[in-house]
DNA sequence: CTTAATTCTTGAATTAGATTAAGATTTTAA
DNA sequence: TTAAAATCTTAATCTAATTCAAGAATTAAG
């Protein structure tokens, strides 16, 4: 709990008065591999965050999950568009490794910003943080190649290439295992 | 001017104090089509608001650009990584009609922080619709055809196809002039 | 250990879109 | 009104990635 109130205090220097609310409305829970914290359908009504262990957000296409973003230790999740506009999402939230999280529920969570108007500046600059990461990714996507996508997780994010299958890396990617199989092959006899 | 505020005022209710500031710190400004807010490797300090006219925030791949938000009457337009990150921007911002803006320096805007923290729940709100925006358009891409998210884009922002050519338009769905003449073939014939 | 399950690789056939190049159409401006 | 410029279309070829179908390799479980 002390790391989640850590996180937050790094935005912004927070009271008493701020970090009470924290500790009465985060509820720690242990959660299994292979467990749903959300399931396509369900309306997102809480916000995550992964004190230990490994979730991921993904998005279904037809038959396949496509993982738009991995939560590791110290990350929030949450899936906004089902959260903010209050319909069904298309999206789940997936356990992946036995993990222990803490989570908020909506009303809880707007309580926070009538409480202080100093949530707002958290969240917002929470947000850009998260706005950085999406713009970038997409830029990635219109500007460089799958294999240079690849290579560049490889570099930024080497930790979760430890932590889950390549399958998974390949749906994170956008591409197929097979496509990524096939990238690796190549990669590997230019060396 | 009063456009503006309404805009900030419709997020969260605004005193003199929270307006007075607007008025000083956002200047107006005529530009003509083909004029440029903001050039690659420049460093974006500036935010704009499109009072009357088109602009257009687009990225450069190698010779092309591509379409990263169409920016209309009443739109905000900045390029976030360059403004957060202070560093070179990868983007241009370009006049596609005559318009009247209204801009505000970096500095400026972040006096409005200081002035009261309003500012960061109107800037909360924005950012929420900007990144369930920006998450729509990366679930499209991963999930929907590009003839669909032609057919999407034609139904929620038909506007825009009587303003610019298509090749603008391709470019914002990130394929070719000649794929989207093609993929509008298709379509024609199908009816 | 040994088997079963999971994950990864390989290859053939197919597809969407890029590239290149030319020509057709439309718009703009002298 | 006509020539030039800009935009759009068409077609041929090429490429990256998908789908489908086996198999190989690795990991987990009894």
């Amino acid at each position: 709990m002390e790391k989640l109130i850590a996180k937050f205090n790094k935005y912004v220097s927070l009271e008493e008065k701020e970090i009470e609310p924290i500790r009465n409305y985060f509820h720690k829970k242990r959660v299994k591999k292979g467990d749903y914290l959300l399931k396509k359908g369900e309306i997102c009504n809480k916000i995550f965050y992964v004190d230990r262990g490994l979730i991921m957000l993904a998005l279904y296409k037809e038959n396949r999950k496509f993982v738009a973003k991995f939560c590791l230790e110290d990350d929030l999740c949450c899936e906004g568009i089902s959260f903010l506009k209050e319909i069904p999402t298309k999206y789940c939230i997936e356990v992946f490794e036995d993990s222990t999280i803490y989570e908020i529920n909506k009303q809880d969570f707007y309580n926070l910003y009538k409480i202080s108007y100093k949530w707002d500046r958290v969240v917002r600059l929470i947000m850009e943080e998260h706005i950085l990461e999406l713009v970038e990714r997409f830029a990635d996507i219109n500007t460089i190649t799958t294999k240079e996508r690849y290579l560049k997780l490889l570099d930024n994010n080497a930790e979760i290439f430890t932590r889950v299958p390549q399958y998974v890396i390949a749906s994170h990617l956008g591409i197929t295992p097979e496509a990524l199989s096939k990238i690796r092959k190549q990669l590997a006899q230019r060396k």
